[in-house]
DNA sequence: ATAAAACTTGATCGATCGGTCAAACTTTGG
DNA sequence: CCAAAGTTTGACCGATCGATCAAGTTTTAT
């Protein structure tokens, strides 16, 4: 990480990475994982750096060589999470078809909730205490997203495509409804009677979103 | 609390309470309040007795003279919010108008959402971290809770009062899409251009979930 | 070859936190 | 009035944690 005295060459000059640049890559995506994962399931201050060190398979000097402080790895860990979610919502532009692009949308999002629950948490906790960190974030750049495409669905509403809504609520309730299935898991798990989620529960909780949601706006379902 | 010597006089014997049996009331809602603003603030971990003491007003080792261990003052603030958990949904009988029963149930949960929003954020917290004090609530009354309103939903379904759905999952949309509005409120706040959230957003997002589901599940709106 | 830079690691420090103790003070019951 | 029970409080303890240091080893560039 940049923390690091020097990550040796990194302007581009040389075509393939010596044996160290490709020592630190891995070190470092060992290091991410381990606090993305400690991050989540203790928050931030009950996450231990001797843990993600330990989980790591480092020793905890060797951590803070990487990362100076722990706000710094916790910050690193959100800026990943971060870069997940604005990658997504793609298809919901002002020519595609409202239906087809918030199937897709919820699919992605639930997709997404049953392969990285970690870092859902992780993004959770923080915005549930008060988003120390990433408050900037959600006041800009989420921010502008959420304009976007509130002005594409705006657009859809104006064509007729759409019963009136309001879009951002309707993002509120969209990732609520997704996003409940990684937070709160456990939660689900055991009302469903279950150890842990299974596929089969992700793809009827996809399906069944996708079809209130979508009748619920006045659009034809599949 | 029951973990302090003796709570004097409370078999109900006598009629009108000591200035003891007052002041012990008194500092015991205190202390609870503060507990859950700073458990909801930091989490399990990141709280601090000693701060919880301060915001109490009284000496830390007088927080323990009344709850002996920060677990255990934990488990009293979760369990004050699981009543409020199961004490909804009254509505949602066999004979209830569906979506009456369904309005009446989301604006009761975005209203705990907006009065309560400490409660939810404790609640949240301790599922996100996998539900280590309240797992057993969770596998057990809340499992027969939703078990027995599923039932309900499955009635109202099978009578053709709603369109086929999986009351559970139903649960989880609903559950999401409300307290969201609590756990997320630092978000949504950011998304919406506003300091704090303010009465008209709690009353838009009643609105337009309920407009959403209950035309997502075949009903008709107002 | 060699020096500088990058990396590793055992030992340790200061701060914070949960919890305790003992000595006080206050209320209650006879 | 007085003893027992209940309550308050400053001082303190051991454990844990984030972070640092200093002495090493390994890699890199010339």
């Amino acid at each position: 990480m940049d923390s690091a005295p020097k990550p040796a060459g990194d302007g581009g000059e040389t075509a393939v990475a010596g044996p160290r640049e490709q020592a630190r890559a891995k070190i470092e995506a060992k290091i991410l994982a381990a606090a993305e994962a400690v991050f989540a399931e203790h928050g931030f201050s009950g996450a231990a750096m001797s843990e993600i060190a330990r989980r790591a398979g480092i020793p905890k000097p060797n951590l803070h060589y990487y990362c100076k402080t722990k706000e710094e790895l916790y910050r690193r860990v959100l800026q990943q999470i971060l870069d997940l979610w604005l990658g997504t919502a793609d298809e919901i532009t002002p020519d595609a078809d409202p239906a087809a692009a918030l199937s897709h949308y919820i699919a992605a999002k639930i997709d997404l909730a049953r392969r990285r629950p970690l870092a859902s948490r992780v993004f959770a906790n923080e915005v549930i205490h008060g988003a120390p960190q990433i408050g900037d974030f959600l006041a800009n750049e989420l921010n502008d997203w959420v304009a976007r495409k509130a002005k594409v669905i705006d657009g859809w509403v104006k064509a007729g495509k759409l019963q009136p809504v309001d879009p951002k609520h309707l993002f509120f309730m969209l990732w609520a409804a997704t996003q409940t299935y990684a937070d709160f898991a456990v939660q689900i798990a055991a009302v469903l009677g279950r150890k842990k989620l299974q596929a089969a529960d992700y793809d009827a909780a996809a399906k069944q979103t996708t079809e209130i949601v979508l009748r619920g706006l006045g659009l034809k379902v599949r």
